[in-house]
DNA sequence: TATGCGATTGCCT
DNA sequence: GGCAATCGCATAG
């Protein structure tokens, strides 16, 4: 099932309703369990959109329930699901799963990884485990051979604070991170490494 | 135009 | 646990 006007909301809302979804990439199917929401503009200070509209950023700014893909650290493909209203922005960052169909075909793509739980323990990861490029930004959610599909019940699940995001003024201290307690496929908490002090 | 760094990962010690 | 890889983006000048 896919409703639009579910992803129509800001995406602190939305983040814990995507645990459990699953996310289709073709043959390879993953079982989302860890996420992070990334709010609008003059909202939130760890975001892409955090100072308005850009060229990278501008799918944020469209339709709900579309995935935003991004390039960082000069390699690696990070996938959101943009969320909020057409003209606004938001989006909740895909930080984990399980490959709970088309095994075989992620692992072959993940040849660094070792373990199931390894083959989508990252947003980095996921992306290669489930070929998802810069191209495919901008892709509508709602059908396709790419696309998202909604738990039938809400997934138990704990917050907080996100990884990666700087502490100082950066948005740290929101728990704006979720996730499937238990799960062994959540990647570790990890802080962002502080900023020197001079 | 120049420069610093990031919503990370994997290899090295 | 520490750090290099590697380049587009945003900010400063």
């Amino acid at each position: 099932m896919f409703d639009r006007s579910f992803f129509a909301r800001t995406s602190v809302e939305v983040a814990p309703g995507l645990l459990g979804a699953h996310l289709v990439s073709g043959e390879v199917v993953l079982r989302i369990t860890e996420v992070e929401a990334y709010l609008g503009v003059g909202e939130d200070p760890g975001s892409h959109s955090f100072r308005g509209r850009t060229n990278r950023n501008q799918v944020m700014f469209g339709e709900p329930g579309h995935l935003y893909t991004y390039f960082t650290y000069g390699m690696h493909v990070c996938a959101n699901v943009v969320c909020s209203p057409a003209g606004t922005s938001g989006g909740v960052l895909i930080r984990a799963g399980e490959i709970v169909e088309g095994r075989e075909i992620a692992a072959a793509r993940r040849h660094t990884s070792r373990t199931s739980a390894d083959l989508a323990r990252g947003p980095a990861r996921l992306t290669v485990a489930l070929a998802i490029t810069l191209a495919d930004g901008g892709t509508d959610l709602a059908s396709g051979p790419l696309r998202l599909e909604l738990p039938a019940a809400a997934s138990d699940y704990e917050s907080g604070p996100r990884t990666g995001v700087s502490g100082d003024g950066g948005g740290a201290e929101y728990p704006w991170r979720f996730w499937i307690p238990g799960d062994p496929t959540v990647s570790p908490y990890k802080a962002h490494a502080p900023k020197k002090r001079p």
